[in-house]
Formats: C-alpha cells, structure tokens, sequence
DNA sequence: TAGATTGTTAATCGATTAACAATC
DNA sequence: TAGATTGTTAATCGATTAACAATC
C-alpha cells in the first residue's frame, strides 16, 4: 500500500516538475520497465538528479533502492495521488468555437481526471448539438447546471471580450477552478483557482529564446 | 526614442511576466490611458509592486515618474522590442488536426511576431486544402519548403506517436524553435529551442491547487 | 506643501546544486 | 567486492520583499 503525503507542501517549481515526471513514467511503464534510476530520469528529461530524487521523495513514501532505482508503479500511484488525478473532477466548458471543440474533443483529459459533463455557447447554431458525446448547451442554462451538477471546474474559451463576464457567471454559479483559455487578465475572487493558458505569453517565451539563441551564436 | 536594452539577462521569472505585463498595457492603452503606475500594475496582477518596477526598469529604458508613472507606449514598446516581438518570424506548422487547425486560424499571434507561412500533414485527405490563407502540404515537402524559405519557427502538432520524428525532421531542416502541442518529451539537439505546450500538465496544476484549496477549508 | 510614486540597497526567502556517507 | 545509486546536509545561487531616500 502506498501512503500518500497530502499534506506536505510542495513547491510551485516541483508541482510543475511532477505532470512531467508523470508522463515520463507512464511512457516507461507502457514499454515494459520496472524500475527507473533519478539519474537516468534526470538526465532524459535534462533535469538535476538531486532535484529529481527531492521531488520524488517529497510525494512518494517509496523509497528508491541503490542500483535498482525506484518502482514504477509505486512512484506513478504517488504522483497521481499527490497531485489530485485519483479524483475525478466533473468541469463544463463555456465558449464552443473551434478551440472548445477541440477540447471537447480531446481524450487526454481523462488520464488526468477531468470529466466534462457539459458545454455551454451563446450561439444558437451550435446549441443542442453534441460534441465527443457532450451536448452543447445554452449558455443561459450554465447557472442552474453548475449548480444542480455541482461541477467545480470550468473550462474558458470564448472570446477575449466575453471572457470576464462568463468567467464571473461561473464563479457565482459555483465553480471554483477555471482553466482561462482565453487572451484576457480575469479578476476574480481569492477561493476560485485561476490557470492561464496564454498561448501569446508561451509565444513571447519561445520568441525571447529563440532570439537569444541566434544572437549568441553569432557573437560566437 | 526608445532604447531597447537587448543584451541584459532577465530571468525565466521575468520573461514570463513580461507578456503579462504586455497585454495588460496594451488592454489600458486601447482603453485611452496614457499612464499607468506600477502599484496599480501589480494591484491588478496581484503581484508585488517592487517586483513589477524591477520586471520593467530591466526591459525598458524608459522611466518612471513619480505620481504619475509610467508612459504606456514607451513600456509597450520596451517590452515588445525586449521580447523580440517587433521581429517577424517565419513559422511552419506540422499536424493539420483539431488542434493544428484551430491554431491556423488564429489571428492573435500576428500581434505577437509570429507569421504561419505553411502548414504540412500527411493525410492525403487535407493536403490540398487552404486554411485560414495558408495551405497544407504534404509532409514530404516539409524539409524542402522550411529550407528554401529559411523558416526557424515550427508549430507541433501531430499525435504523441508521432511527435519525435517529426521533431527530428524539423530539427534536420533548420528550424531552430518548436513549439510543441504533442503531449509528449522530446529529445533535441541544445541548439533548438523547445517550449512544451503541456495541456496535461497544466491541467494537473490547476487540479493541485484546487485539491488544496478545498482540503484548507475543510480544515477552517 | 503633502502625498503618491519611483528606484535602489539590504534583508529575507526559497530553490538548486555540490558534497558525501550509507546502501544494495 | 566494486560500483551504481540513494538520501541528506550544507553551500550556493537566484528571486522576492522590506525599507527608505529621492522625486515630482
């Protein structure tokens, strides 16, 4: 039995570090390994192998074993259940463009606990339509669904300038954690999690170190 | 005229806020301010007001007043120039999917420096076909096309099994930055620059954190 | 002038890395 | 046994925040 360490405060660096871990595992898993070294799992995913083993040994009580490493399946049931993916989370999704349908679409999201039971859109040609097996609903009906459902995600993708409003009917319906695809700040109170997904910032990152790339080598 | 100051490092941190920053000035600029002040500036991104003044005097040249604050453009244009904006660059993208089209079709990152100039697959059923203006080809002639106009840019977005070989061939091309939607690790020469798109893992942050922020009420 | 704001220095805080004994 | 690997302690590095004089 694995014990999990759900208490233990875990810095914002290593929970980012830990989805990567994850997927790493898993792939492993899949290939048939049983066991995996920090070293090499440090060195594959160009991470420091202290680091590696101070994230591990913070949410697994598995200890790793000299020469053998650390097993597989103990070390991915920690992370999971560290990281929350054991329990489900119902979301709905509000803004059915072509990003919201791609998510929808999307059948990642279940190895990761989200469960999207409904979808919501202002525009009458996409209303009662179903999208993966997720009916498309009226945005007006979002309110006393979040409620009756008691969904605690949501998932944002309509337009920059709709974004705020939509994200403050979900926040008074009930949500408390929004995936924010859209290209906007939102305000919202303090007991609601809110993640951007900025796809113009992660842009300006790359663009940064690209650009700092070329330039470095021709000083060279 | 704005100095731009290129050569000074700022950290990962900092570039991560920059873009941030950006499109919140750019919000307040369209809404005819003029000015804006650095207390106001984190207030609204709750951030710390030193930290954002530090972000801001690193990029930009342009200084602050006192009861005024800062001069939107040149702040705009500091951080724009800093991030490499202003430079235009040539794109590819390689996976014509849900995913790979939504992406083709949006319009922001024009506003960002980023210009899709191909796109390349290998299903016979969308080679041909026109996209948002930018036609998709046969993933045969990725190699030809990124060389011939010098592309550097490359946008992944083909299925995980899929997603090193492709990488592989972009690298082998010349592209010299990939921006990766694959949810999948990818092992690259230290000269090409990766920014992972990670859906999954940033959905597991938003999960964490709304783990904890349940369980801490419980506990009130 | 009074008060808001900037910009800088010093202190604190947190995360990463180096060193190394313990273990299989 | 020899060597790979773990896990922990201490040192380093870097980022954030507190304090405050200078400025408009």
């Amino acid at each position: 039995m694995i014990e999990v360490k759900e208490d233990v405060v875990a810095s914002k660096a290593t929970i980012s570090r830990l989805p990567v871990y994850l997927r790493f595992l898993r792939d492993k898993l899949k290939a048939g390994d049983e066991n995996i070294s920090s070293t090499v799992l440090a060195d594959e995913l160009r991470l420091n192998a202290v680091q590696v083993r101070k994230d591990l040994s913070l949410v697994s009580s598995a200890s790793g074993r000299p020469k053998l490493g650390f097993n597989l399946r103990e070390l991915i049931e920690s992370i999971e259940s560290f990281l929350g993916l054991r329990n489900t989370h119902d979301a709905v999704l509000c803004g059915v463009g072509s990003l919201g349908s791609t998510l929808l679409k999307y059948e990642g999201f279940k190895n990761y606990g989200l469960n999207i039971v409904a979808a919501f859109d202002t525009d009458a040609g996409v209303v009662g339509k179903k999208i993966n097996g997720i009916s498309v609903l009226s945005y007006d009906a979002l309110p006393s669904t979040v409620r009756r459902l008691n969904v605690q995600v949501g998932i944002l993708t309509v337009p920059k300038a709709a974004a705020q409003n939509a994200a403050d009917t979900m926040a008074k319906s009930g949500i408390r954690a929004i995936w924010n695809f859209a290209p906007a700040h939102l305000s919202l109170p303090d007991n609601v999690v809110v993640k951007n997904e900025d796809l113009a910032a992660s842009l300006a990152v790359l663009s940064k170190r690209l650009e700092d790339n070329l330039r470095r080598e021709e000083n060279i």
